[in-house]
DNA sequence: GAGTGGTCTAGACCACCTA
DNA sequence: AGGTGGTCTAGACCACTCC
């Protein structure tokens, strides 16, 4: 028994059809009448297991005609987006850590805003260099507040998995994330640590992430060797994850 | 009378709240219940209002709890990834366009995968300039496969939106997309018509939009100016629009 | 016109958080 | 222990698509 909820167990299945093309891209998928009385469960619960497909990105839906499959790529990422490890684990790849450099600053102005302490408030820096296969592929210039900064102190200098770390010891969980992307030139560390050129494209992620009350728990400029990584989005009329932005002026 | 669904009445409601301020971040919202007989609503629809602002990052929930208010900046993007000047003129700037080159060819290999449509089939290639404010920012190399072809090639060269004249002469819809994130070097092209040097970095957007039956439309390489637009995503345990993923080597 | 998805209701039970 | 959100049911009506 891996699902006790019904409706996950319903989504799980359909996933694996989709997966094994039973349903390629462009076939309509089963009518909810038609899952419900194969699954023995309401229209409700049918309905909440194929959002959850809609939300992914894997069907699309209108009112009316039957739900097509628009992809057959899993986004199997739950929790990918918030831990390296765990992504690079998800994909059959080893990631490495190495902190280069950690010590107290104090917050600067827009650092103070997103980490919601006041200005010139005791923060710690890490800069960290992640692997991927032995690959350096990711520096992370991260900025914890004064709360939680210990408690990453006291991790070994090479921890794969941050996120894991802190949530074994300390039961915090990083719940919910706001990452901007956009492009710059590789600046005189970047391009040392990342064995590249100096002036290089690098994808940047600016990324705050927050613990499940909103209460902030790093903020984060992480650049990636291009060419290693690609960001991923699927949206549609349906759902809507991302947004543009202007640059702030 | 705007808006006649009613848990769409509801969701604007409290993102009108919440953007007002009269929950700020940190605050937790009304439960349910008060929520469903304010509206005089029942619970379902209720939730299927705030699984809205849940979606789009502004709330946090965790069972038990009542729900937190992680963002109060919008991402009022429906239609925003679909159509650079929709997006422009919801933020109040203004979009350009300018068709550079087009004309017909045959689809390579990878295209012709994206396109769904046999490699060697005619498609036609367009070359245009987008500008924000008379500034230029964005490249894009768009790719149509052949039955849409011709109605793309009848729009003028300075068509503003291609997405709402598409629309308004054939009643062609742009219901899903799917984007890969990257950064890349400016090439000779890439340089003149962005204006700056070569090899400055630029955010390369590769993205494939289909109807909403999953029928291919248009694939392109867009390639922004660093500096212009930033993309923002939002995301936490419950929901998750986005993946990253290894580059296919 | 039959089928299908979108919306909505009214009630129920449970798991979890806060106290 | 009481409140809250997560899950589930069984019905209903409507808008839309497809034949």
């Amino acid at each position: 028994m891996p699902e006790p909820r019904r409706h996950e167990r319903i989504a799980d299945e359909l996933r694996r059809a989709i997966a094994d093309g039973r349903y390629p891209v462009g076939a309509t998928l089963p009518s909810e009448a038609e899952l419900a009385a194969a699954h023995g469960a309401s229209r409700g619960t049918v309905r909440q297991a194929v959002s959850a497909l809609l939300a992914e990105g894997l069907i699309g839906s209108r009112q009316g005609a039957r739900r097509v499959v628009l992809s057959t790529t899993p986004s199997q990422s739950f929790t990918e987006l918030r831990s390296f490890a765990q992504w690079a684990r998800a994909g059959g790849r080893s990631a490495g850590g190495l902190v280069l450099s950690s010590s107290w600053d104090v917050a600067h102005t827009d650092e103070a805003g997103l980490l919601q302490v006041r200005r010139g408030a005791p923060v710690l820096r890490v800069l960290r260099l992640r692997t991927l296969d032995g690959e350096p592929v990711l520096l992370e210039r991260t900025v914890y507040p004064e709360w939680i900064g210990p408690a990453v102190e006291a991790l070994p200098d090479d921890c794969e998995s941050v996120t894991q770390r802190l949530y074994d010891d300390t039961g915090l969980v990083f719940a919910h994330g706001e990452h901007h992307i956009d492009a710059v030139a590789a600046g005189t560390a970047d391009a040392e640590h990342l064995r590249l050129r100096r002036g290089s494209p690098l994808l940047r992620v600016r990324r705050t992430t927050t613990t499940a009350d909103g209460r902030p728990v790093e903020t984060s400029d992480d650049r990636y060797r291009p060419g290693s990584v690609v960001f991923t989005v699927r949206n549609s009329t349906q759902t809507n994850p991302l947004a543009r932005t202007r640059t702030a002026t």
